[in-house]
RNA sequence: GGUUCGGUAGUUCAGUUGGUUAGAAUACCUGCCUGUCACGCAGGGGGUCGCGGGUUCGAGUCCCGUCCGGACCGCCA
């Protein structure tokens, strides 16, 4: 036997047992005529004493020979600590050691393994089952885990059959980029990792499997980022017989369920808005709504008074940012700064200082009279004591700075509290979305999706009027589902992709196995898939998934621990029949 | 593909205008220490300043190239 308990769990009540032990050793503490070891496993840390008067001289001997990360093994005694510590769980008692056995030595680690270490990202990343020894990834691993648990849970007792779908699949041209795999018994022919299972849990759907769910990888060779990996786990789910609302029901229970058990926090409804409304309320697809800072359209009050600038601009909006009138004039034109940095790309901004005694500033009082400013006021919602920023220009991209300006100050006023949960329904997306390098249309959701009933003729006069029965959840700014109603017949889901610009005979060739499912009854159906990772982060109050993946690829989508992607041999490309051709 | 920041001891970093033998903290090793828990005290070892080239009497420092890493833009149905 290894171990009686475990490191996190003996209590004064466990006083005058004989335990075994197992562990890591954490760190030691040699006072002389006494020493301390802390044992660390999963489950915590217990102290460990050698001392003069009560352990022989060769035990103390050997604890002192212990390194860091050593694995040992001990037998003793639970006994009550003289010096007692309040910061941990098992600081009331200690244990002291009649046997000693060491497991395995270690050599030292190139970071020290506690809560806050010295060692640098790079490095954690190469000797990642180090740092999974570290408390806070730990804490992280075992959270992911509950919060699978809980949907498995949750989708099962709803009546959701969990199946999976192959990793080996077909390379399609819409969407990401595809992980590309050769086959060995099909020259010159390819597999490709699926981007989602979407096409599959339609199938299952034909299949007559009526209510799917799968926790599942998914892969997409796309550039990263710190909420992006090119391999990601999602929870996905489709549902027959059901419409939009039925989706959304089913799912906002899955939400509330997920908040209130992980995190206690009882959601009565998730409030809806449509696209079109979160773009002219917030700039953006995926609002956080933890605070408000809700966009004011000031053209019709702002325009035709002489300032040449708003007078030619598709688009005059502005924010009023709580108690920012107390930001001086240089902070206020370093804002002014950051909205014209590239990554912004706004040409100028406009402010307006709401004075505490009711009376306004701004940047354009040459052209402003105080009425004047007070409509601007009333349009945004401003206070005394705010500061309201204008920009101004063509409608999307004016939205869009403005949004990140709103992002960026509630970020600076701590607005986005991490314990703050504020989930929502973005519905009503656009169907398609201009490539503007390409001037052809494509899918925003997927090709699958289907449009608003009685939409479809739209599709030939006005493609970008259409809406789809497409829907986001967002949570606190970010989207971590999305989804929508299926098209299920046959010669809708021609037209749509004749509409994508693919030709019959395309179509035919990348989705005719669809397409013919869809000939042998097909019910109505829909779905969503939530991404687990970012989900899991921002449940847990942090904004890199990195941290919530056992084993991650850093920036560059490389695994440093293992060192892959790395080359194959001349034999294993010949019997792929590949050829390389570098640069 | 682009913008930007960084690479100096095992680790995290400092290093001024280009100037003597490149520092600190921590980790590691040795010794001491009657209750530590970020233990303390004394001492010690530890450097291809990412790599290559250039300018210079002299380069960690300036210039060019390159590699690696972080953040972001493009991209991510």
């Amino acid at each position: 036997m290894f171990r009686s308990h475990t490191c996190g769990e003996l209590r004064e009540s466990d006083i005058n047992k004989k335990v075994i032990l197992s562990g890591w050793v954490q760190k030691t503490r040699d006072k002389g005529f006494v020493a301390w070891v802390d044992l660390r496993d999963r489950y915590g840390i217990t102290q460990l004493v050698f001392d003069e008067d009560r352990s022989s001289s060769k035990l103390l001997e050997q604890a002192r020979t212990l390194g860091r990360e050593f694995v040992i093994q001990i037998e003793g005694t639970v006994i009550e600590r003289t010096s007692k510590n309040a910061n941990m769980p098992t600081g009331n008692i200690e244990v002291l050691v009649t046997e000693l056995v060491v497991l395995n030595k270690s050599i030292t680690p190139p970071f020290t393994i506690e809560n806050d270490t010295d060692g640098g990202e790079d490095l954690r990343m190469k000797y990642r089952y180090l740092d999974i020894r570290r408390t806070p990834i730990k804490n992280n691993l075992i959270f992911r885990s509950r919060v699978t648990m809980e949907v498995r849970k949750y989708l099962s007792e709803k009546g959701f059959i969990e199946v999976e779908t192959p990793y080996l699949i077909k390379s399609t041209p819409e969407g990401a980029r595809d992980f590309v795999v050769p086959s060995r018994m099909n020259e010159g022919q390819f597999y490709a990792l699926p981007q989602s299972p979407q096409t599959f849990k339609q199938l299952l759907m034909v299949g007559g499997m009526d209510k799917y769910f799968q926790i599942v990888k998914c892969f997409r060779d796309e550039d990263l980022r710190a909420d992006r990996q090119p391999e990601f786990t999602q929870i996905d789910c489709e549902m027959a017989f059901v419409e939009q609302e039925d989706i959304l029901n089913a799912f906002e229970g899955l939400t509330k369920h997920l908040l209130k058990e992980i995190k206690g926090v009882d959601i009565k409804t998730i409030p809806r808005m449509t696209f079109d409304d979160a773009m002219k309320k917030y700039g953006n697809d995926k609002p956080d709504i933890r605070f408000g800072m809700e966009f004011g359209e000031l053209n019709t009050v702002a325009q035709h008074k002489g300032f040449g600038v708003f007078n030619t601009a598709e688009l005059v909006v502005g924010i009023a940012i709580p108690g920012a009138n107390s930001l001086s004039r240089k902070e206020i034109d370093s804002l002014v700064d950051w909205v014209r940095r590239p990554q912004v790309g706004a040409k100028g901004m406009v402010y307006v200082r709401c004075n505490d005694d009711g009376t306004f500033k701004s940047s354009v009082d040459t052209f402003y009279d105080q009425d004047d400013l007070a409509t601007w006021a009333d349009s945004t919602g401003a206070q005394r004591g705010d500061l309201i920023c204008v920009l101004s220009g063509d409608a999307q991209k004016t939205r869009t700075q403005l949004s990140m300006l709103r992002m960026e100050m509630a970020q600076r006023l701590g607005l986005r509290k991490p314990d703050v949960f504020a989930p929502l329904w973005v519905l009503d997306f656009p169907l398609l979305e201009l490539d503007e390098e390409t001037g052809r249309y494509h899918a925003m959701h997927h090709p699958f999706t289907s449009p608003k009933p009685g939409q479809i003729q739209l599709l030939e006069t006005d493609p970008a009027a259409v809406r789809a029965n497409a829907y986001d959840l967002v949570l606190n700014g970010n989207e971590i589902g999305g989804g929508s109603i299926r098209i299920h017949d046959k010669e809708v889901q021609s037209t749509m992709f004749k509409h994508l610009g693919f030709t019959p005979e395309e179509a035919k060739a990348q989705f005719g196995f669809l397409m013919d499912a869809f000939q042998y009854g097909a019910p109505p159906h829909g779905g969503i898939a939530f991404g687990l990772d970012r989900l899991v982060a921002i449940l847990g109050g942090q904004e890199t998934i990195r941290d919530f993946i056992a084993f991650p690829k850093n920036n560059s989508g490389r695994d440093v621990m293992i060192d892959a992607p790395a080359p194959i041999d001349a034999e294993q490309l010949k019997e792929l029949h590949l050829k390389l051709n570098l640069k």
